[in-house]
DNA sequence: CAAGCAAACTAACAAGTGTTAGTTGTGTAA
DNA sequence: TTACACAACTAACACTTGTTAGTTTGCTTG
């Protein structure tokens, strides 16, 4: 059991801080200070402050590939396909949450890694609306517009590293079959 | 028909750039630039940076509180409560769809307004939620967790700022009905 | 003990920040 | 013509930004 180093010590103090304020507004001032630290040494362990919003979106974004990779290829029914994503974004976002709120709003600060992470997501949203569409043909889910459905599931799906961690106790098993119920099946009785 | 102040039309350019990259990585310079001008003269118009975050920010929440203030005092049935929600959310996003950006994602920049801007969000969320525990108990909806169901539908019209510029063409009744049947009705067949 | 090294420090830099003061030009009303 | 408000300008301010250079501290290992 290696501990973490320094250097993944201090992107995820800076992760909980670019959650909290956004990276334009995060200071290598207030990063050392919540490090306990001062600003210069940070360079000791980090070449930029650029770097550290790359290791946090670029790490995650790459997860989230790697996993709708699994799905996609595997050979389940589309509504299981579905209930796998869903399960995929409860768990990297409740092991992950000050990072997925880099991921989802300051992604615009990438630099050399911008295009990169900008063909990872539109590859995953591809993938996801795939699935749809194959649901639709087979008769297993509505012959609604594709891109609204994933709209709706997917804006919910990249908003849970917000909201999980407002709850005390959280048993992500029942999350993740709560929030199948209600993407899958609606909030209508009949 | 009285045209936009030039103060008005600083707001609506701003509210553009915060858009793209957040209220802290927008530089008054920038926006001076924009408006075609010298950040110094901006101050001719506007006090400071501040107000024009306020601006943005308040005048959005306060349609949102006026609007469902309007929904739960109604008498409709519970679903069709939950109809006339998306249907403010659909409006108000395609009418200010930078405004909204603000609004989701810069409102933790606000200073003065900062207590007053939680206040009406949390109002807004009761009202919602007290929408939803009335609809399980009339046998409308269904007897899943109020919070669970809150949250996915509420992050979804959250976010419609994002995605309702993407669409070329978008007929607003269109969506409205989609999202709808997608968020009440669920995407699965039976 | 000596050497080496990781990780902190102080001091400073050049560039960029929001904002103010004072000035200039332009169109309109007296 | 004069007066005046409006909206732009230039110049500057005090402060903050990310980052670098060079130095010190204290542990670990030969």
């Amino acid at each position: 059991m290696k501990s973490e180093t320094r250097q993944q010590e201090i992107i995820r103090v800076a992760a909980k801080l670019f959650k909290e304020k956004g990276y334009s507004a995060v200071t290598m001032r207030d990063l050392a200070k919540a490090m306990g630290i001062k600003a210069a040494s940070l360079y000791n362990h980090i070449n930029s402050k650029q770097d550290i919003l790359n290791a946090i979106i670029i790490s995650l974004a790459e997860a989230f590939s790697s996993g709708m990779k699994q799905i996609s290829e595997s050979n389940e029914a589309c509504i299981d396909k579905l209930k796998k994503i869903i399960e995929l974004h409860v768990h990297i976002s409740s092991k992950n949450s000050y990072g997925m709120a880099s991921l989802n709003n300051d992604w615009m600060h990438l630099e050399t890694q911008l295009n990169y992470y900008k063909k990872l997501r539109s590859d995953y949203e591809n993938d996801f609306k795939t699935i749809l569409e194959d649901g639709i043909k087979s008769g297993e889910i509505i012959d609604a517009k594709p891109d609204v459905m994933m709209f709706s599931i997917l804006t919910t799906l990249r908003s849970l590293y917000i909201w999980i961690p407002k709850k005390e106790v959280i048993n992500l098993k029942e999350l993740t079959d709560d929030l199948s119920n209600i993407l899958i099946n609606g909030i209508a009785i009949e």
